[in-house]
DNA sequence: TTGTATGCGTTATCAC
DNA sequence: GTGATAACGCATACAA
């Protein structure tokens, strides 16, 4: 056999005699030999996988990214490594790690500061961000929040609260602090004060449980709760099960996300709906891109209010499936 | 500044003067310095990843095998790469590859087929196979399937129930197999004549819809519809609404996992509960052993029947949060 | 069309 | 203690 002949057979290079080319490969067959992709990194080549950097694959909204992404990982032949952070102080390490092994990155919101951003961007990794703002010359694919927000909480004071909560962190991400800015904005547009802070808490049902019973602990009473997500809202609805509170009567409800399960709940959860699965698949598109030397620029995917009965709305589809 | 001593400051080896070393120290600190792991994988070194290969990545099984994993993944200060196939044709490809850039990898169900594992195996990756039988000397972690689903079918079958259906494909995953196989067990132990194919889906609320749909159509109606997942069944209770069904009196239902959503649900589920999160802690002690030279065994953790209201019965538990 | 030589960034085995 | 040097497995420019 030969040697370096072999590079170009697996290259597919059309300068290898067509006898020569079976006779690698049939050598290859029967040796059981692969290529080592690792070497091949090494030497400079794509690799064909990029990889997904999230704070935890818990929930719906990271299942739909990754799918949205992975549909178009799968168009473009490519392979796709998720790496959860889940908030590790090593985990800048791990994230180098990855870029290392891969031809590109998507970084969701807080799990790699702007300062590491650059740095990598820098040292030439293809970078999207996502569910953030860009950094510099590196872009960024997020869904608007800020407008949606203060039209949900305007709504809201449109039916008369003035005493509104706001279940959720802003400071967990960059879309819950742009939740949070509208609520306060709508409060300042009815000429309202909003109330002094948010009722922090992590992101599941249990989570928002616990956070109702402390809001509906507060004097007065709030008459409405803004969760930052659906799933935060489904725990408001057991707690208002378990005090034997009306909803909306007594207490109004939003959410945010427009889980499947939202529009079945009693009453139907008004929430906000944003293009989860686009988010990942436009995600997908700029880093592809960025990869082939193309220029993209960033991207805002709009968000819109989902009015379901939860707020005090009675609107006609409440009691029936809305895509039977 | 000088060459390979470079090498020897990375190790932490001992002989090398303080001097020096913090010399070689600041010099990377002065030019943005990082070792390439890619290269270091190249020379044979252990990278500290590993690499998870799972179908998909949606819903709360795969979320909660992959969070008990990198809990464990933490402790061991590692990095996991997850890669989902969705069944490409190509994903042998991927998985090659990614066992090339990894110590380990978990496989999930049939995610790869038994001659690849057997040949990555002879090949040197240390592999845990995950819900799915062991293959060779390559150990598996998975939970008890078929007499659970005995159990809960003969307990269906205890209340009078003489037509059941089973909703969900046994040719989707080996632990539905078990499930279909204890399912028809049940029926061959009371002398029952089992229906002669399931009712084959999907993994969605959408799938278990239209499964059920399709089941009650049937001639004689089935009285009770065992569900391969709780999810499916929550698409059963969806159509039973919509039919206007009382259940469990017009209809028994079963599911499996129990879905924290599952005991909410009017009337609660009856399930099975399996550890899905500690199924992904042990893979992960299984692999860690592996890499560390340790042996280890195959493992097989019980599940067990949650019986609530759906199946006909009426526990206690049953209108009450059963951890408030 | 094919073989030769060099580089990619480490680790490890020798010398010094 | 530290500096050369040979792998590791590939790609590639250049020579034949």
């Amino acid at each position: 056999v030969s040697i370096a002949t072999v590079s170009r057979v697996l290259s597919e290079n059309p300068s290898v005699r067509a006898e020569t080319r079976d006779r690698v490969l049939a050598a290859a067959e029967e040796l059981g030999w692969r290529p080592s992709s690792l070497a091949r990194s090494l030497a400079g080549e794509p690799s064909g996988v990029v990889g997904l950097v999230f704070p935890e694959l818990i929930g719906h909204y990271a299942a739909q990214v990754v799918l949205g992404f992975e549909e178009r990982a799968i168009a473009a032949d490519g392979s796709v490594y998720v790496l959860a952070t889940h908030g590790r102080a090593r985990s800048g390490e791990l994230v180098r790690d990855l870029a290392a092994r891969t031809d590109g990155l998507v970084i969701m919101d807080r799990t790699v500061d702007d300062a590491l951003v650059e740095e990598l961007s820098e040292r030439g990794t293809r970078i999207v961000l996502f569910a953030r703002p860009p950094v510099g010359p590196v872009p960024s694919v997020r869904a608007e929040n800020r407008r949606a927000s203060e039209e949900l909480a305007s709504h809201l004071i449109g039916h008369g609260h003035r005493r509104l909560a706001f279940v959720g962190d802003p400071d967990a991400a960059p879309d819950l602090a742009e939740r949070w800015a509208g609520f306060r904005a709508a409060h300042a547009a009815a000429g309202l004060a909003p109330p002094e802070s948010p009722q922090r808490c992590g992101f599941t049902q249990d989570d928002g449980y616990r956070a109702a019973s402390q809001v509906l602990d507060r004097e007065p009473r709030p008459t409405a709760v803004v969760c930052a997500t659906d799933e935060l809202a489904l725990g408001v609805y057991w707690l208002a099960g378990d005090r034997g509170l009306q909803l909306p009567a007594d207490l109004a409800v939003t959410g945010w996300d427009d889980l499947a399960a939202s529009r079945a709940l009693n009453p139907p959860l008004t929430t906000v709906h944003q293009p989860i699965k686009r988010l990942g698949e436009r995600a997908a598109d700029l880093l592809y891109g960025l990869i082939d030397g193309q220029p993209v620029g960033s991207e805002v995917l709009p968000s819109a209010l989902v009015i379901r009965g939860s707020c005090g709305c009675r609107p006609a589809d409440q009691r029936t499936r809305e895509n039977a």
